[in-house]
RNA sequence: GGCCCAGUGGCUCAGUUGGUUAGAGCGCCGCCCUGUCACGGCGGAAGUCGAGAGUUCGAGUCUCUUCUGGGUCGCCA
């Protein structure tokens, strides 16, 4: 009988082994793809791109059994040779190859010029060749950081005891009503696309106490501008047994601190080809609603239109305001007003018309809102009841609440928005491996 | 969905008051160059000017229709 026994150590060697020093003027074996190729005469250089980055492949005249002149940009390759150390090398250190083998060859030459450092196209085309426009170097850091984020999202959540959960993105009814979910045919009878892991979190707050999740949200408003997608990542948590809302905003800010850290140690490379200043996350400035816009309407002279709500204008001068006043990057603005919030929303004992919820600005940009829920079975029926929506549906949900559940709260962060503002982008798409948007089901 | 803007080789763009053969840079292919790293030099291939209709002796250029994309507003993460 045939067993497996694990994984089995390859020949080729990963770019972390190349770079021990130890490893100088040994023979080695490397595959990877063709990136640039430029041919001196006498002398060619051929960069392969791997996983781990770019290194640079020497052929000197006569000196290999693989002739130089058939090697191909996006060819796949292995490549044998000593690895030695030069100053004119990019890192110090280069493949002085002896032979080789051409794996695959591509059937047609690039769309995109992929080997350039910056790739100088339009979102479009980038967008309609994403698998190639990825191989660039600066456009695949992006998505290494979003990697990151996501990685310091768990290992914080796990090291303060949530459990990870898997919720179910196929359902009878929305979460929270309106007309903004994908129905769809599931088995002849109506269904819709989760538009929020809310209703589940909690259910599974009086489970396990502190739960998460990272998994796509759907959203069918025809929206089209820059910061939105119909179909996005949403970092979520809830958590039971909070003395306030402010346990959210502080298991946010802990979040925040250790994936800066996280990527400071882990991803120096990605933040420096794309020369990222990671945001200072020490302390974040906390402020009311009603105050934010009332400091951004008399600083910048912009007259309050809505009492009710923030236009992204004003979003984007708090951001500005808190920059500049206190160099802050990200600022929790609280007590949204009870009527834009959703009905599962704690409102303020002191004050009704506003809630114990957060928005978290990055930038001028909001990212994430979270806020302590009603956990008070009869609270929550009034609060139905109040908005003239209907317990149809809600079964579920509203026994878990029956049946007893803490004082609790929790959030949503928007990954691809997170990750724009982090890496300087200026458009969601940018930082989203296959957005789907009001035109867009493809790739 | 409302409003604004743009569609010209693979990519990014220029193209005069409408004028005869539509250009550049990058990429690609070929040749040259021992050290490039945005390499450099010489040469080459590559275009239904988004599509359709109209005005005109003549349309990439003007008009209308349509398609595609971008920006913005509402809503949101």
């Amino acid at each position: 009988m045939e067993f497996l026994s694990g994984v089995s150590k390859k020949e080729t060697l990963e770019l972390d082994e190349l770079l021990k020093p130890e490893r100088i003027g040994s023979v080695v074996r490397v595959n990877g793809a063709v990136h640039t190729v430029r041919d001196m005469g006498d002398v060619v250089f051929v960069v392969l791109r791997k996983r781990g980055g770019l290194l640079q492949c020497v052929f000197e005249e006569g000196t290999s059994s693989l002739a130089a002149e058939k090697i191909r940009e996006a060819q796949t390759v292995e490549l044998v040779g000593t690895l030695s150390a030069d100053e004119r090398a990019p890192h110090g250190v280069e493949l002085r190859v002896t032979e080789g083998e051409i794996l695959t060859t591509p059937y047609d030459t690039l769309p995109l010029p992929i080997g350039k450092w910056k790739l100088k196209t339009s979102l479009e085309a980038k967008l309609n060749n994403r698998s190639i426009e990825l191989r660039n170097v600066r456009e695949r850091a992006k998505f290494r950081l979003q990697e990151g984020i996501v990685r310091g999202f768990r290992d914080f959540l796990y090291s303060q005891q949530f459990t990870e959960i898997h919720t179910p993105k196929i359902g009878a009814k929305g979460a929270e009503g309106g007309s903004n979910i994908f129905k769809l045919d599931y088995f002849h009878r109506p269904a819709v696309l989760a538009q929020s892991p809310q209703f589940y979190k909690q259910m599974m707050v009086g489970v396990f106490d502190r739960v998460f999740e990272t998994a796509p949200v759907f959203r069918a408003e025809k929206h089209n501008t820059k910061r939105h997608l119909n179909e996005y990542t949403s970092l979520d948590f809830e958590m039971g047994y909070i003395d306030s809302f402010v346990d959210i905003m502080e298991m946010e800010t802990g979040f925040l601190q250790y994936t800066m850290r996280l990527l400071a140690e882990k991803y120096a490379d990605e933040l420096r080809i794309l020369n990222v200043t990671l945001p200072n996350v020490e302390q974040i400035p906390m402020v009311r609603f009603d105050r934010a816009k009332q400091l951004v309407s008399e600083k910048y002279g912009r007259p309050i239109r809505n009492p009710y709500d923030l236009e992204p204008e004003e979003e984007s001068l708090i951001g500005r305001y808190f920059k500049e006043e206190y160099g802050a990057d990200f600022v929790f603005v609280t007590h949204y007003p009870s009527k834009k919030r959703p009905f599962y929303a704690m409102d303020d004992p002191e004050d009704p018309t506003f809630t114990l919820s957060f928005d978290l600005l990055y930038g001028g940009l909001e990212i994430t809102t979270g806020g302590q829920r009603i956990h008070d079975y009869q609270m929550l029926r009034d609060k139905i009841a109040a908005r003239g929506m209907s317990e149809e549906g809600m079964d579920q949900y509203l026994d878990t609440f029956k049946y007893g559940m803490p004082k609790h709260g929790g959030l949503g962060i928007g990954l691809e928005r997170l990750t724009m503002k982090l890496v300087g982008e200026d458009n969601v798409r940018e930082t989203t491996l296959f957005p789907r948007d009001l035109s867009r089901l493809e790739p």
